[in-house]
DNA sequence: ATATGTGCAAATCTTTTGCAAATTC
DNA sequence: GAATTTGCAAAAGATTTGCACATAT
């Protein structure tokens, strides 16, 4: 059973990102919806969607006033309120590494797991088919109609167990 | 693949609880890394331990107040901190259905996703082997030493669907 | 006796909300 | 023009902290 594997944080930088989880289009999505398209809407879509990294609602607002110093951070919070109903972003702890605030990304079109390195903080995606075949299990056994998975990991990276700490 | 289902919350009492998760006695776990164990904390440790339901740091304080009025908020918090360090207990989001806190149980020796239904607020247990599979999968690829999993799902229960809403 | 734990009150951090003004369809 | 979105400032909710006092070993 193969999985694949991405970094990013801390040291993840380095890593080689092999395979990317698949993309949606987020701002197609929307309007598909129906939902009113303004221009502070579009510019946190995007932000969000093009995101290299894990933003928080702070990170967020911060890269929002670069393209427009109006925006507020309530805008954001009712941004990120907006896609999480529509689905269409994750929410993510990353193991509250750093405070209790929330991370989110895009939604992918395939569920991936969130490893996070307690030592570096260096954070890796993770998506395989046998979370898939879980997933897929838990439907067929509970009977849930499955809306979102949160599926996150803690502990100590490869290097960071090598450098023995 | 078969797994294991137990039920908790709003209209979950009712549901069978088949196969509990095996559970851990935290108080032996903590005097055996000489934890000093007051009497406070020997009364915190044992209202998570046995535990019906999953509680927040709150819920934990009323219940503790019940038996010692003078027991403090920060106390709680602390003690939850502690026995978070020592990889003791779990915390939850439970999809933070009802705010941003977060809920705590006795990490139980097999790890086990938590289902939460967005309509009625149940939520499920369930633990499989595939859940076990899977870790040992990411372990192996990625290099990392898991020391917690955070498996959570939101969606709609059995129930729910049917009283189509 | 010394280190550790606790209560209290205030502080911090993240997220939410009411309302008047601005914007979109 | 009606409905929706936004900024602002204030509020709310959860968790943390400094410090003086209490408790455990």
């Amino acid at each position: 059973m193969r999985g694949n594997l991405v970094a990013t944080g801390s040291q993840a930088e380095q890593s080689s990102g092999v395979n990317p989880m698949p993309r949606r289009l987020l701002m197609k999505e929307l309007t598909a919806r129906g939902v009113r398209m303004t221009a502070q809407r579009r510019l946190l879509v995007t932000i969000i969607q093009d995101a290299r990294r894990h933003l928080d609602a702070a990170a967020l607002l911060e890269m929002a006033r670069k393209r427009d110093a109006a925006i507020d951070r309530a805008t954001v919070y009712r941004t990120i309120a907006l896609l999480k109903e529509h689905g269409l972003i994750d929410e993510l702890d990353l193991m509250h590494m750093e405070g209790e605030k929330h991370y989110y990304e895009a939604k992918t079109t395939r569920d991936h797991c969130h490893l996070a390195c307690f030592q570096c903080g260096a954070i890796m995606e993770y998506t395989s088919a046998s979370l898939e075949r879980l997933k897929a299990e838990m439907c067929a056994q509970s009977g849930f109609q499955i809306r979102v998975v949160r599926l996150e990991v803690g502990g100590v990276c490869k290097v960071c167990q090598k450098s023995a700490n």
